[in-house]
Order: structure tokens, then C-alpha cells, then sequence
DNA sequence: TCTCATAGTGTCTTTTGTACATTAAAAACG
DNA sequence: CGTTTTTAATGTACAAAAGACACTATGAGA
């Protein structure tokens, strides 16, 4: 019935990660200089092999703090990618998360002792085998997860005004969205909570700053389906 | 900066798949008896290995055929499976795809000559290593298509009542829905075209059978974030 | 022809989404 | 110091969708 264990073919194991940010203005990727390829130069996704003890999302984990310094950042499993010749050196299975963070609040730490680089979504260099497919899908379900979740505030800092937010959505879904309808639609979840402070420096009246409702918004997460309705 | 191939660690990939049927009444799983344990019976996903000339979803699709002689079924990647210990001979990563059959359709070709057994959801016998995990995951993925995709219809005959699409709906959810809001909001889809013929049999009225507008149900499906507001 | 099981349908109410314009604050500049 | 400029903040009316709810229609079988 099952074939046994020892007749298969073993393979590589990769784990890729699509690392999203965003500078207050636009939608960025972060990407790392592959020196495989010779003439032109190719940038390729946080990525690297599974090793022996490792889980895999502790191992996208592990290779993203590699490298770039990163750590503690809430990776997502995205899909996985085993096409036979998707790496042509040798066949390789790869499994892509990704994350989003804000890249204000890593900026130092990555650029100084790493390789890697943010780079605008709208000018993305020529990427590494299948990692092109694998961020379009990412950008997809970065869409479709800001729909369901407040989960743009990962990319925000701690302290953020509502129209800093809208800017980020509007990245995300490469649009914009009527502000008075905006606020509206975000301060109804009741997930924000306004602070007695002002940003400074930015525009001239100043915007209030809001922090996330942590419980709360643990909460949204964890209802995930109450969407549907129950009739 | 990245690790050489040479060096790294194989591992074995799997392919898992968690089969849905509905026999108009429940949601079902198919699954096949595991000559592995010894005292007690163990069940478990279609499963198998990758081979070095597959692409995944064709390996799964294999996998699936040599099981059950099934074939064509459209199959979709739900999740990978990589903890280090979840497969205690081997360490092996398993990718799981997911499916969903009409259960009557395939029972004879099911039941002859394989070991595959369809089991009440709510019946579930215990599974091998993680794949009770990887079935209450596929649940909630077919429950969020539900609510995004009219994805039920595959799960029915071609032709079909709203009665009994209902049910299905129903199953899938768990729960009971108004058949008044039901028939409504599935009619608005415009997906179904209404046959001038009635289901013989169940009912002593008879209800009238649909079938699914396949040009329209493809379209739909390309434009799958379209419930994203421009505004 | 009466009974019984299931099919089929309409209306009102509530909620949610969308379009749209004015006032408020504070810094910068003359 | 008041005028200009920039961004923030807010409310209302209309449209669309979702939800609650109950009666009539059909046809088989007793």
C-alpha cells in the first residue's frame, strides 16, 4: 500500500520569506544580493536551507535574523513551492512565509552589517527563480488579510495617526479611500484607542496618535470566521 | 552569505490530502487504513511521497489516483507541515492539498477495489501524527471559500435543488440558515441557471434542479478580490 | 379528498456602505 | 499680529445588502 520509507527520494528543503515594510509612504520589500549569478545581478528573498532539528517556521526565522539582524518578527506561512525544476542547481522544495514590519523602527540595524535592501514595490529588481510568483502571491494575501484583520498595524509604529494608517492601506491596495469614510470604517472596531497627544512636525495642526487595544484586538484575531454569519 | 548545497540536510517530502464528499446529508472524509501501527487502527490523509520528477499538486494528484483511482480532481494546497518530530521514522515535511468531491459520484470506484473509507466529520476516527491537525485546518479553509467562492457546487451533482445546496452550505457551517435569505442570496449570484425540470422522489412536491453557469462561476472565480471596496 | 412533507415566495426593518463639503488648528510668512 | 497655507476632523443623506419573519403551493399516498 504506502511505499516504504527508505526506496524515496529525499530533496532540499528552502524556506523563503517575503519581508513587507512600509516608510510611511509606500509599500516596500525587503530583498538580499545573490552572488550565484554572474553578469547581471539578481536579488533574491530572505532565504536559506532546513535544517535537521528545525521547525520550518523556526527556520524561516532563524535565516531571516541571519540575514538581517531581525528578530521576533510574526512569520506567516504563505505556500509552498516544489515545481521539479524551480532550482536548477538541484531539486528543491521551498516553503515562503511572510512578514510585515516597519522599516523605520529596523532601518539601522539592517543596512549596516547586511546585504540586504528595501526596495520599492513598484520597482522591483529581477528576482531569483520562482521568488517573483512567490511575491505576487504574498502581496495577494497581504490584501486579502487586511481586509479580515487589522493587520496593518504590524507595519506601523507604535504610535500612529489615523491618516498615517490610511496612507499604509492605500499602499497596500494601490488606491485611495475616501478619508471621512476611512476613519469611520476603522474607528468602528473599536481596536484603537486615541491618545491625548499630537504627532509634531508632520502637518501643521497635527493628527492625534492612536495605539492598538492589544486584548481586543487579540481577541478579532482569534474569532477569525465570525464573518460568517449564522444566518 | 548563503550556504552551500552540498552541505545541507535532506529530508523527505510528503503529500497529503484531505478529501471532502457530501452524500447529500453530511460533510464526509475520506481516509485509508494504515498498516503502520499495530494494536490499534490507525487512519489517515491520502498520502504519499514526492517523487524526483513531480511538481506537488501532480504528486498529490498521484498519490490520490493510486489510492482511490480517482482522478481530475482539482486539488489546492492548504499548508505545509514541518515539526521535527512529526513523523517519528523519518524526518519528512508534508505539504497538504486539499479536495472536495460529491461523494455518490465516485462511491463504486471508491469502495471496490481500494482501502479508502469515508467517514462522518463528526465521526472521525483517531489519525496518524498531524493529520488531525491538517483536517481541522482544511475545515476552516473550505468554510472560508465557502463564504468567498460558490465552491459547494462541487460538491453536488450537476444537477442540483437549492434544498439540497442548502444542506450542504449547511453541513459545511455546521449551523442551519433561513431558506428564504438562502435562496436569495444565492440566486443573486446569478450562477445557477434553473432547469425546467424537478428532483423525482425526495420530496412529494418536487423541487426544480439548477445547474451552475459555468461561464459566469469562472469569471467569478478569476475576480476573487473583488469584494475589496475602491473606496 | 384529506393529510402530510417539502418547495417556494415577499415585506419590512436594520445595518452597512458610499458619496460628498465645511470647519478647525497651528505653523510660516509677510 | 493677522493672513496664508496645509493638514485634521467631522456629519448627513441616500443606496444597497442582510436579516427576521409566515403563509401558500404542490403532489404523493392513505
Amino acid at each position: 500500500m504506502l511505499e516504504q520509507y527508505q526506496a524515496q527520494v529525499k530533496c532540499l528543503v528552502a524556506l523563503d520569506s517575503i519581508i513587507f515594510g512600509f516608510d510611511g509612504d509606500e509599500l516596500k520589500l525587503l530583498l538580499v544580493k545573490r552572488g550565484i549569478e554572474e553578469n547581471d545581478v539578481t536579488w533574491s528573498l530572505m532565504g536559506g536551507w532546513l535544517r535537521p532539528d528545525e521547525g520550518l517556521e523556526e527556520s524561516a526565522a532563524r535565516i531571516l535574523f541571519q540575514l538581517t539582524g531581525l528578530t521576533n518578527i510574526y512569520l506567516e506561512q504563505l505556500y509552498s513551492f516544489g515545481a521539479p525544476q524551480r532550482d536548477p542547481v538541484e531539486r528543491t522544495v521551498a516553503v515562503a512565509y511572510f512578514a510585515l514590519i516597519n522599516v523605520n523602527d529596523y532601518q539601522e540595524k539592517i543596512s549596516d552589517s547586511y546585504e540586504a535592501q528595501w526596495f520599492s514595490m513598484h520597482e522591483l529588481p529581477n528576482l531569483l527563480f520562482d521568488h517573483r510568483q512567490m511575491v505576487d502571491m504574498a502581496i495577494r494575501q497581504l490584501r486579502y488579510k487586511a481586509t479580515q484583520h487589522p493587520i496593518g498595524f504590524e507595519l506601523l509604529p507604535e504610535k500612529f495617526t489615523i491618516p498615517q494608517l490610511q496612507k499604509l492601506y492605500e499602499a497596500i491596495f494601490a488606491t485611495t479611500f475616501d478619508k471621512r469614510n476611512f476613519s469611520r470604517k476603522i474607528l468602528s472596531t473599536n481596536l484603537l484607542i486615541k491618545l491625548d497627544e499630537k504627532q509634531k512636525g508632520f502637518s501643521k495642526k497635527g493628527a492625534y496618535l492612536y495605539i492598538v487595544d492589544n486584548t481586543r484586538y487579540q481577541q478579532q484575531f482569534n474569532s477569525f470566521l465570525n464573518f460568517i454569519s449564522s444566518n
